[in-house]
DNA sequence: TTTTGAGTTGTTCGA
DNA sequence: GTCGAACAACTCAAA
């Protein structure tokens, strides 16, 4: 089965969905030997952290354009499924293969599951390489003066900031194929939604695969990079990057990122305080991956120990409210409404939303981790995580427990003209901007004449936000008694 | 070892 | 309307 080339390279893609600035690829072109590239659907990722309903509708996209891209280098992506630690040690001996490449995932599932893969295949005599991931830096490289990792983020990114970050691979050219192996069809594995179809709102919105990441960074770094950080707390305002999914999925790396945006400040003389907290925004997202990697159960476990007896409440009907944007806080159910139809949140209402759901409903950030990792687009197991633990107040780096957002001065503050509000919670529109974030207060006639009827044609408001306040502050000071 | 300064994103209250 | 202080104490990171 091995070409006149030599036995082939099977190239593992994962999160790196694309051709450029991909270590393994690279390598594996640079042999010269043939190449087979696969993707793995794993049926060994546990349960809960699966690709969720939003993942795996782009997921589809991107492995369409992965595989056009591959195939404009002479290559066929192959697509399997099964249990990644028996799957690919067994395609290995189908095809022949002498040498098998990824890049490095940092998920504790996904070590173990190369680690135990590396381990067979050494075993088996075939050649195991990996490469650096989707980060700036990797989670071990970055430490303390004390050889220890970082919990708190400002000297986490005092480390970083300065240190030079690996410089962008090039695409590959022409690659030689490897042996045709039997694959699966991507519409056989029923990414996509079907009765109902609920991803209309997805695809207005998002151009999944390589292409369509370079057009992201392309666009901000002309028209928003310059204002971003102004802009970049306004929902009602384009003012953010949207790169979020296509580096989930490695469409584009951090690095690239990273430099492009350092060549735009260079070459434009732009703002370099606006490109400098767009930069810390990359900084945050390494070290997401800094804490999972250190803290391997950040998803599933309260990371501050005192808080694992916080009274959370059980609420199934609350819950359902939060999930539909059917709360009666204007900004919440605006916020919940786009995640739902679009897959993806503005991060200023994504903290409204979470604080709203953990200290206002006092339900459990996992909760609130469990639905956002079923509708984002760019659901990624480290951000998603530090983010819910921080808003909570029980992470590493945690919002001090006193800080509670009020619903409606956030809204005023943030969607002051209401547009956004408007956008997604369209039955109230009609509501003056001065009532629009509270509609409990407006005088009946001003409801009348906006067509509104509270707990009719939109909710009265789930909680007493003042009340739910104090509600929760008096749980979290029980928490600090029962600490001590 | 001890000390010191500091810590993403807020709200409320009272002057 | 605007401003500063209080909210709490703790732990981290570095000197």
């Amino acid at each position: 089965m091995t070409s006149a080339f030599g036995a082939p390279t099977l190239v593992w893609f994962r999160q790196d969905l694309r051709l450029s600035d991909n270590p393994a690829l690279r390598a594996a072109a640079e042999r010269g030997a043939p190449i087979v590239p696969l993707y793995l659907l794993d049926e060994e990722t546990p349960g809960d952290w699966r690709p969720g309903g939003a993942s795996r509708w782009w997921l589809h996209h991107a492995l369409e354009r992965l595989g056009e891209n591959l195939a404009g280098k002479g290559l066929r992506l192959l697509l399997r499924r099964g249990a990644a630690t028996q799957a690919i040690p067994s395609l290995v001996g189908e095809l022949g293969a002498e040498r098998v490449v990824w890049n490095r995932c940092y998920e504790p599932w996904a070590i173990r599951r190369d680690r135990e893969i590396e381990a067979r295949l050494k075993q088996a005599n075939i050649a195991v390489e990996s490469f650096a991931g989707n980060v700036l830096h990797e989670p071990w490289t970055v430490e303390t003066g004390a050889g220890k990792p970082y919990s708190v983020y400002t000297p986490f990114w005092r480390a970083i900031k300065d240190r030079p970050v690996e410089a962008p691979l090039k695409a590959p050219g022409e690659m030689q194929a490897g042996p045709q192996a039997a694959g699966e069809r991507l519409e056989d594995w029923g990414l996509l939604p079907r009765s109902p179809d609920w991803a209309g709102g997805l695809r207005e919105t998002w151009t999944p695969g390589e292409a369509g990441a370079r057009g992201r960074l392309g666009a901000f770094l002309q028209h928003r990079v310059d204002r971003y950080g102004r802009d970049r707390d306004r929902p009602d305002m384009d003012g953010t990057s949207g790169l979020s999914p296509h580096l989930h999925w490695g469409e584009i790396t951090a690095r690239q990122v990273w430099h492009a945006t350092q060549r735009h400040l260079a070459d434009t003389g732009g703002s370099a305080e606006d490109a400098w907290s767009f930069l810390n925004e990359l900084g945050w997202r390494d070290f997401a991956q800094h804490l999972l990697y250190h803290w391997p159960s950040l998803p599933d476990e309260t990371w501050k120990p005192q808080f694992r007896d916080f009274p959370w409440r059980e609420d199934a009907r609350a819950y359902r409210a939060w999930c539909r944007g059917q709360t009666g806080y204007p900004i919440v159910d605006a916020g919940m409404r786009q995640l739902y139809a679009i897959g993806w949140m503005h991060n200023r209402v994504r903290m409204i939303v979470g604080s709203f759901l953990v200290k206002d409903l006092m339900i459990h950030w996992r909760e609130g981790e469990r639905w956002f990792w079923d509708t984002l687009v760019d659901a990624d197991a480290a951000s998603n995580a530090s983010q819910w633990q921080w808003v909570a107040g029980c992470g590493a780096d945690a919002a001090p427990y006193f800080r509670i957002f009020n619903p409606v001065t956030q809204g005023e503050k943030f969607d002051p003209s209401g547009a956004y509000v408007r956008k997604w919670v369209p039955e109230i529109a009609q509501l003056p901007d001065r009532f629009l974030h509270k509609p409990w207060e407006a005088p009946a006639q001003v409801l009348q004449r906006a067509g509104v009827e509270l707990g009719v044609t939109y909710p009265r408001p789930l909680v007493d936000h003042k009340e739910a306040r104090r509600a929760a502050l008096a749980a979290f000071e029980g928490v600090k008694k029962g600490a001590a």
